[in-house]
DNA sequence: CTGTTAGCGCTTTCAC
DNA sequence: GTGAAAGCGCTAACAG
């Protein structure tokens, strides 16, 4: 039987519907609107999930000492709490993180953006952040682009709406305009810069030494003899690859070896693209004596065209990649590459983020810059 | 000059301190607490994102008119739906999801958990789930486990607590217990199972014919000669693993040869085990002539011992793996290997989830099986 | 130590 | 068409 809860009277009531699961009553007599939960279960409130106040009304007491009692952190009744736990494990509570975050307004998650993850490279970074991340309790979102700019965008607006507390990111090769990352500055969240970055924006940054790592690999060639060295190149958009053609014109430079323009070929990091350009550097009437790519893949891909001409490598050809992904130990002659400490990156990245969200202060953003290393392998000594 | 709310007078009225950047009052006369935005906005309310009740006062019209205009479905003057449009766009407003999914109880997201993600076969299957959730306006949230079952369970909770509309999962090579997952299941909230699945739940699930893979593998190295075929198996709790030996077994009973238990091999898809039991299968006095592995990682690592043996492939001993791994084209002599369909698994299993999610009704659930496909390389044939 | 109350940002009746 | 009010599940100030 149903009262009305101000005049307490039964025989004024009218059923206005229902909603979320609860009845919904006009009590004529006070002109009053209230909701009891049905008798029978709708739809939705079958679904209802175990709340605070379940279990409260279950204990009777207030919903606050169930809060309270569950964060552990007030004064609270020994027997109090004890009694909330045994609910919460008989119930199979699970807390709402969704409100939780609401009324902190902070989501306790951080953003990660990465432009792909099929090679090995972004999903080790991404695992040495989390690692990080999830010792400071933070939750881990990872979005990837696709190397697309609009799937960027669109994910930043949603990790903005969903209020992620920070953003780790690298952008994708497209990307020229940085706003939709700027949006996140502007509402004091802060964003970290890992691999590739926009260097207009004030933001922390980590990344490797692109450029000496790419005068080790030059030298490496002119060492072993090399003077007709070519280097393929990623997209102008992309810091890394702008350093790492720095670094290869350094080594030139630095010993004496005029550059030669037909020799340096910039693209998309797309195999069909690097086939192509390899193809057409082995054309040219004085073809190269070593090559030097942005990446592995580029590198392995290469090392397939020269193969599949009868070319022997490293007599006829050396070549050098960038990153030391996995597989280039498994081909065959082994390639010769820098590598990156990706891990690290990760994990400092997150670190960077880390102080900027634990810091009560304005943090000044830092860049890091992390060492790489040369690994000689069959591809350029045998 | 602040003016009680309800008496509107001013002179009664004492500050009482600062409450997530409002200040708040109490009225004397009323007895009535009640709370204004600081002169001097504070530290939170510096971060304050910008809400639809400030669109609303902006604009002096209600908070639902605002609600009413983004969403954009409910009768609305066309003057004021632009006004608010223009708004947003000036403010640059983002909406909450936190609020909006706390309000609807369904936060349109749902959770891909994978037990590790740097070999490319389960970042395959998450860009082709993600791809048709997102064309279904489901928002991802991306786990992995590290094929951990500790961080498996934490991490489901950590999806639960956020509210996952559904989930799609992997799970480890260590989960016996899977509690965790049926947490979900008793919420009524859909859950499925891809590539490793949980025999006992009644859950959909997608898998490939990986006792049929395993037998065109088995079958290939029998008619191009092999007898004494060995089996590196994965570890007996994941069902795939299970399915890959039975392919393997049914083979050679199908064509008569007598199983070696000698032969078969069942670690834990760590490489330091499969080079540690790949020599002791090549220690055997009677070694096995072909080696069919539960995966592609496990064969490479098995083609690098028995080359650095000084063993020929395929004429000492042919190698088989499973999943056509990008890898296994480079490595030398290119691998035989079973192919799945990666992006398929992935489309297909989203679209399991998106058939419950979308469904009114209880939808029951399937189980997908998707063909493989042996691809023949020089591991095997010269 | 505990209950009351207000509020996080949004949606959704109901009433006009 | 629009506004007022209640409520999603939780936290926190305040007053006992």
């Amino acid at each position: 039987m149903i009262k009305c809860p101000h005049c307490q009277q039964v025989d004024s009531i009218n059923k206005t519907g229902i909603v979320r699961g609860k009845q919904r009553y006009f009590c004529k007599s006070c002109e009053v609107h209230f909701s009891f939960p049905t008798a029978e279960p709708t739809r939705s409130s079958r679904r209802h999930q175990v709340t605070i106040v379940d279990i409260a009304q279950e204990l009777g007491i207030s919903k606050s000492t169930v809060s309270r009692a569950l964060r552990g952190q007030s004064d609270i009744h020994p027997g109090t709490r004890q009694a909330v736990l045994d609910a919460v494990k008989q119930f199979d509570y699970q807390p709402n993180l969704l409100a939780h975050s609401l009324v902190k307004s902070r989501s306790n998650t951080v953003g990660i953006m990465v432009p792909e993850f099929v090679s090995f490279f972004f999903p080790k970074v991404i695992i040495g952040a989390q690692n990080v991340l999830a010792e400071a309790g933070y939750n881990v979102v990872i979005c990837h682009s696709n190397e697309s700019y609009e799937t960027e965008v669109a994910n930043a607006r949603a990790l903005l709406a969903s209020r992620v507390d920070g953003l780790l990111v690298s952008h994708t090769k497209e990307t020229r305009n940085f706003d939709h990352f700027r949006a996140f500055q502007r509402r004091g969240i802060p964003v970290v810069f890992f691999n590739r970055f926009c260097e207009d924006m004030d933001v922390s940054k980590v990344t490797v030494d692109d450029q000496a790592g790419a005068f080790k690999a030059v030298e490496h060639l002119i060492q072993t003899g090399r003077r007709r060295i070519a280097h393929l190149a990623g997209p102008d958009s992309l810091t890394n690859s702008r350093n790492r053609l720095n670094g290869y014109r350094d080594a030139l430079r630095h010993y004496g070896i005029a550059e030669e323009p037909e020799l340096v070929i910039s693209y998309d990091l797309t195999l069909e693209k690097a086939n192509i350009y390899v193809n057409h550097l082995l054309n040219l009437p004085q073809p190269p004596d070593a090559l030097f790519t942005i990446n592995d893949p580029t590198a392995i891909e290469a090392l397939k065209v020269i193969k599949s001409r009868g070319l022997r490598i490293p007599d006829d050809i050396a070549i050098v990649g960038f990153s030391n992904d996995p597989i280039s130990a498994l081909v065959e002659p082994g390639l010769t590459t820098v590598a990156q400490p990706v891990n690290e990156i990760g994990q400092e990245s997150a670190r960077l983020l880390l102080r900027q969200l634990t810091s009560e202060l304005d943090v000044e953003p830092e860049t890091v810059v992390l060492p790489t290393e040369l690994i000689v392998r069959g591809s350029t000594v045998s």
